[in-house]
Order: C-alpha cells, then structure tokens, then sequence
RNA sequence: GGCGGGGUAGCUCAGGUGGUUAGAGCGUUGGAUUCAUAACCCAAAGGUCGAGGGUUCAACUCCCUCCCCCGCUACCA
C-alpha cells in the first residue's frame, strides 16, 4: 500500500484463559499494539483496535476437572481477570471481546460453512483413541502412559516432561486415558483438513516475495521455512466436547479447532464493535496489522491468511510485527512452573506504578530476539531514567515557575541561539518519534522520546536560571521567564509525544499544565501552554523504587525457584522405583496359529549408514538368504554403523514395507527393550545361515 | 537431524549495500553544579563485534566449518 490507509485495523492476539497474563504477554504483544494504536489515534487516524479471550480447546477443560469447576467458571474467571489487567494497564482496546460469545460462535460457523460449501476441505478418516469410560477421543497430550525412552510413568501423548522426548501416543507403554485413567481403544474419525499446500505458491508470492522489504526478519524466515518445508493439510475440526460445533448435521461431539475459529474471533470481534465492521475487514484501504508473540507467527501468517484467502473478500495483514520472548531473570517465563510476574500481582506490589512497567517493557522490548527482564534492570531503569529525566526535569521546571512567577506561566522573551536549538529540537521529535513507531521500531522510538527530556535537562544546565535569579531577578526577569516558558513547553510536548508510552503519566502532565486532551499534531508547537497559564504542582510524577520492594520481588522468585528445585529431586527417585513397574506385562494369550504367521529370518548386514535427517535412524542393507533388502531401523542412539556390518541380526521379513523418511524399510529387526528404553539387538549365539527361521 | 532467529562494552540491547577512531542507556571513574527525588550537566575508561578458516587492497559486515541460546519441525515397522 503506497498510499495512506483510509482505516486501522488492529489486532492482539488472543489471550488463552487458562492462567493470568504476566509481562511477558505485555512485552512481547500489548504493550506495542497499544503504543501504536494510541499513536494512530493522536494522528487522528480511524483505528479499530480488537481483542478477547480465546476460551476454546482442550487446556482449559483440564483445568477445570483439576480445580473441580465448571469449564464455564474457569474461562469466565481468566476472562474477567484479563479484562481487568489490560485495563489497569492502559491497553486501550476498542473492544475486548471473546471467544465464548454467540456471535463469535456464529461468524466461525459461517466461515467453516462458506469452505464447506465451496468443497475447500479434504475429508479424512483416521484411527484415535478414544477414551470408552468417558466417552470422548483424546488428544495426544491427554494419553498418559510409560515413556519408552525413559521409563517415567507420566508421560503424555506428545512428548514426555521427564526426558524431554517427542512421541507419539501410539509409543507409549501401556497407554490410558488422562480422564479416566482407562485403556484407551483406537476408533475411526472423520475430520476436515484444510489443504494448505494448494495456497502454497501464493502465499510464497504475497509473503517472500511481496513483503520481504516490510516484514521483520524473524517473521520472514519462519515464513519461508515453513513454506519452502512444505505446507500440509491441517485439521480445522477435531474431537472435543468444549469449542463451537461443526455447522454440519449428525456431527454431536465434533468442534472446530481452535486455531481456525481464534482468529475468526478478530472478525467476530469487530463486528461486535460496530455494524461498520465489512469496512475494516473487506475495504482495500484498511491496513490491517496483527500484533502477536513469536509462537503465533505461522498461525497469522500461514494459515489464517489462507484462511481468508480462500473465504473471499477479506483483506489480508499488512503487517504481522511478531516479537520474541521476554525471559525472566534469565528463565523462560512459564506459567505452569509460576515463573512470571503476574500483572495484578505486580499492581499489589506496586500501586499505580503501570508506566513504570510499561517503561521497562518497552525500553527492553523483544523485538529482534530474546531478551531479558530482570528487576535489578527495572530499579535502575525506572530510578535513573523515569525518576531522574523525565520526573526530575519536570519537577524542576514546575518548582521554578512555582517558585520565580507563583506558578504562572511567565511570557516567552527575545530568544537566543541556545533557544532555537532547543525548539528544533522539539520540533523535530514527532517526525522522528513517529518514523520509528510507522516501523514498530518501539524502544527506538522510546529512546528518541527520552532524548528530549534529556534536552530539557541540558536546557535547564546551561541556562540555570537558579544562577540568574541569584544575580538579580529583576534585571534578568525576562531571560528567566523566556527559559521557563520554553521549558514549560517542552514539558508540554512530553505530555503530547508520551502519550503512546505512558499513558498515565501523559494524561497527570496535562493536568499540571491544564493542558486538553492532545494530538500527535500538536507535537512540536512552542504554542501549547499559554501566558498566564496556572501550573499545578500535583506532586512528583514518580517517587524512588526502594531497593527492599525490589529484594522483595527478587525473594519471590527464588521461593518459586527453590520449590521447583526440591521438587525436582524428591521426582528424581521415582523412577528408580518405578523402573521394575515399568516393564510391559503379559499380552493377551494367542494361539500357535497366530504365531505361524510371523516370519522371522536371521539375516546378515551387508552395509548400514545413518539415514540424513533423522536422528534415531539406520538404514541397513541385509542378508536374508533368499534376497536383498533395504530395512529402516531406530536404533542410531545405541549401535554405531560401522559396527553393525557383518553382525548377524533377527528380521521380522513379512511385514509389510513401510516409507520412513522416505525410503521404503521392507521389515523390521528384533531388538530387546529394556524398561529404561534401550534397545539390544537379537540375534543367534552362533552364526548360522542366512535365511534361518526362527521360531 | 533439518529449517528459522540470535550470539556486539561490566549489564540490557542497537547497528552495519565490506572502507577512516564500532554505538545507546544503565553501571564505573573523574570534573562541574545546587533549581530539582544526592537527581541533572560535562568528560573518561571499557569491546580481538561466539570460535576457527577463506574471499578481498580492506570483514564485525560476504562465504565455509564448528560451538552456544531461543523457536519450529521430523524420525524407533
């Protein structure tokens, strides 16, 4: 778009109700959609600025079966916690919305219902376990069993928190459901795909090849890996009982994914907002941004766009400004393991310190990688630069007026050099402030903010006023006032190009300086405070941190981190136990006839190398007496392959072949497990002839 | 394993189509000052730009290899 947009649309992502928002939602999301869309607003740009609570999928019923509470009591919860801490702190949505609310329920359905209907889905019928005591299927996190790879009895479908390793949740010893702690059984299940890879080239064109000078590099390169890997269809229905059914008939039980009816909630969102929504979301001239976290970016990117591509009509984001990750004190943030700094907790411990946040936030805002929040860098952040610059060279000119003209703003007089250089100065910070906001370029733009505090403070040395008036007030009475009314002009325009940062204390500004509601197009004026104008001296714009309420914060933390420790090793001797518990116990008893069935042949290994690409891999050629055959096997992490060659091994020779990492393994070799997941080879104690039976 | 992002002063981070002394804030040190919340102002010290090779008259910037952090993604038939 090369010319002005008409309109913003403006978008945070969803918060998920299943846990409070901490500063790293704040960092890395809200706090620089809300500077930008305030910034918007005081260009007297028509903005709409959308969120709301994503309450849907399987997280959130967990949490209620485990705090024993209705699903609805805990989306409700989260939702009215969110909405409270984005309000306390000044991220000023137009609308807060959610996910639960009809309207929502129906502008997905109708999305869902408008693919549907012009055949964009692929059906797919495919076996998942379904738990038979409660009823439903189970995704793969909620199937617990016997992680293979390290005997923890707890692992999930997905991947086990013990060891750290991926899996599947047909890998799993002795697999049960998370519900009912039953035996899961496979059932069959339809479900509607969305075949991403048709909107591969086109995405390739919008995205690499159209946007490869606007969008961010982090956004971009996952852009292009996720596309140059390949795009596959992706579900947008699944087996869930708590989500926005299916619009289609005889579907009980069915719902639709969350990541496809999430986003829709922007569109239900707006509509919500106004009747006027088509304009925001179907109108060329709206620019449309999504602000999100790094781990949304192929959500916004990929699949949502190609989502609204294949609706028709909708416009498509101009911008997708995806930060990183906000650590604490050198820890990813976590919410399961309580390391964060929760927003309304940090109210407590903090009263009306919002800005201050918000400051530290957006000074060290994630915006080209990982950063790191730490308190000690809050302290020194807030006392130095809040404290010391800004609140300071405000609080310097109020007392001076206060005290040289009874806190009237004095007329400006004949000016000088050191005068003008000041006001271009001033003059120049919107423009400047601005350029860097228009490329969501946050803590620059911040910096730039500050300089001109800063150049009132060196406005303020140079000039000292203090020195004038000891020399004489009356014969330097004109000098004086014209520093002072400068001076209260910079502070002015403080208030003015604060605004997007800190809001708070932008609008406590304008209250000293009786100053209206400003405009970004006031920035720069030495016009905004008049003669005789009365000064207020409301108090101090920021009062000093103590060390103690930082020590405070700090202790908190090291609890968390010291509980998690001692947890850590009481778990540690679990598994020792557990390991004799651990072994596979007896299947159900077959007959020989069943046994008959099996093939299985001593072969030779004629070569082996490691397949590329794949970790657990070996490619094997084998011996078998009657042929040659290529076979797949994941036993990498425990045999080298050079020490395989010659080695006599078991072959399972009949089962049917199968393409792992795209070679065709055409059997399978025996191998003892052992409960801590090692795998020993089989084979005879003498070499015999290739091609042997075993039986 | 593959892919993407990142590894730059004590700390938190910018930056670079290859080219004279590599930047900011904080911290440290020294000076000046007293209107101001011992704040502000001036100055200085401080970096082999993750490691090792290569291309080049010239690399922190380009190429190759390796190491570390973050994320995405795959694979025990």
């Amino acid at each position: 778009m090369t010319q002005e947009p008409k309109r913003y649309l403006i978008t945070a992502a969803l918060p998920y109700a299943n846990g409070p928002i901490h500063i790293g939602h704040l960092a890395g999301v809200y706090v620089p959609a809300d500077i930008y869309v305030r910034y918007l607003r005081a260009m007297g740009r028509d903005v709409a600025f959308v969120c709301g609570s994503d309450e849907h999928g399987v997280p959130v019923t967990i949490r209620a079966e485990q705090e024993g509470i209705t699903v609805q009591e805990v989306v409700d919860k989260y939702h009215n916690l969110f909405k409270q801490s984005f309000a306390d702190f000044g991220i000023s949505f137009d609308i807060y919305s959610r996910t639960s609310n009809p309207i929502h329920h129906e502008t997905a359905q109708d999305f869902f219902k408008n693919l549907y209907d012009k055949g964009l889905f692929e059906e797919k019928t495919e076996e998942q376990y379904y738990d038979e005591v409660k009823g439903r299927f189970l995704q793969d996190r909620y199937i617990r069993g016997t992680c293979p790879n390290c005997g923890n009895p707890d692992a999930q479908g997905d991947q086990c928190e013990k060891c750290g390793t991926a899996l599947s949740p047909n890998e799993l010893i002795n697999p049960r459901s998370a519900y009912s702690n039953a035996t899961p059984t496979l059932r069959p299940t339809k479900n509607w795909y969305l075949p991403l890879q048709d909107y591969a080239e086109w995405l390739r064109e919008w995205i690499v090849e159209g946007h490869k000078d606007d969008w961010k590099t982090n956004v971009l390169g996952q852009c292009k890996s996720w596309i140059e890997d390949g795009l596959r269809p992706r579900a947008m229905t699944r087996d869930l009982d708590w989500g926005i059914d299916v619009p289609l008939e005889g579907l009980a039980g069915k719902k639709l994914y969350v990541w496809f009816e999430a986003p829709i909630g922007y569109i239900s969102a707006t509509k919500e907002l106004t009747p006027d929504w088509e304009k925001y979301w179907k109108s060329a001239d709206t620019k449309l941004v999504h602000f999100i976290g790094k781990d949304n970016i192929v959500f916004h990117c990929i699949i949502f766009p190609a989502m609204l591509k294949a609706y028709g009509d909708f416009i498509l984001p101009e911008n997708v400004p995806a930060n990183e990750f906000m650590n604490l004190e050198g820890d990813k943030i976590s919410t399961s393991r309580n390391w964060a700094v929760w927003l309304h907790e940090y109210l407590q411990d903090f009263p009306a310190k919002q800005d201050a946040l918000r400051y530290a936030l957006t000074a060290n805002m994630p915006e080209t990688k990982d950063n790191d929040f730490t308190w000690a860098d809050f302290y020194t952040k807030y006392n130095s630069e809040l404290v010391g610059i800004l609140g300071n060279f405000i609080n310097r000119v109020v007392v001076l007026t206060e005290k040289y003209f009874g806190g009237i703003t004095p007329a400006v007089g004949k000016l000088q050099e050191i005068d003008q250089t000041l006001i271009t100065t001033i003059a120049e910070a919107p423009e400047k402030i601005a350029q860097s906001l228009e490329q969501y370029r946050f803590r620059e733009a911040l910096a730039y903010y500050m300089d001109v505090a800063r150049a009132g403070n060196k406005y303020m040395q140079d000039n000292a006023p203090w020195s004038l008036h000891k020399a004489g007030f009356e014969e330097n009475k004109e000098r004086i006032a014209t520093i002072l009314h400068i001076s209260l002009q910079l502070v002015a325009n403080l208030a003015v190009l604060g605004e997007p940062f800190l809001p708070f204390t932008a609008g406590k500004i304008r209250t000293m300086l009786g100053l209206p509601t400003t405009t970004w197009a006031q920035g720069g004026s030495m016009d905004l405070v008049k003669e005789g104008q009365t000064v207020q001296n409301t108090g101090l714009l920021f009062d000093k941190i103590e060390e103690a309420s930082i020590e405070a914060q700090v202790g908190k933390l090291e609890a968390t981190k010291k509980a998690r420790e001692e947890n850590a090793t009481e778990n540690k001797q679990e598994p020792a136990k557990e390991e004799k518990k651990t072994l596979v116990p007896l299947k159900p008893e077959i007959d020989y006839t069943d046994f008959e069935k099996i093939d299985i042949r001593v072969a030779t290994v004629l070569t082996a190398e490691k397949v590329k690409g794949a970790d657990k891999l070996l490619q094997l050629t084998l011996d078998t007496g009657i042929d040659t055959r290529t076979v797949v096997s994941g036993i990498a992490l425990q045999y080298a392959p050079e020490d395989l060659v010659g080695k006599q091994v078991c072959l399972l020779a009949n089962l049917a072949p199968r393409k792992l990492r795209g070679i065709m393994s055409q059997g399978m070799i025996l191998t003892a497990e052992t409960p801590e997941g090692t795998l020993r080879l089989i084979a005879p104690h003498e070499v015999v002839t290739n091609g042997s039976v075993v039986k």
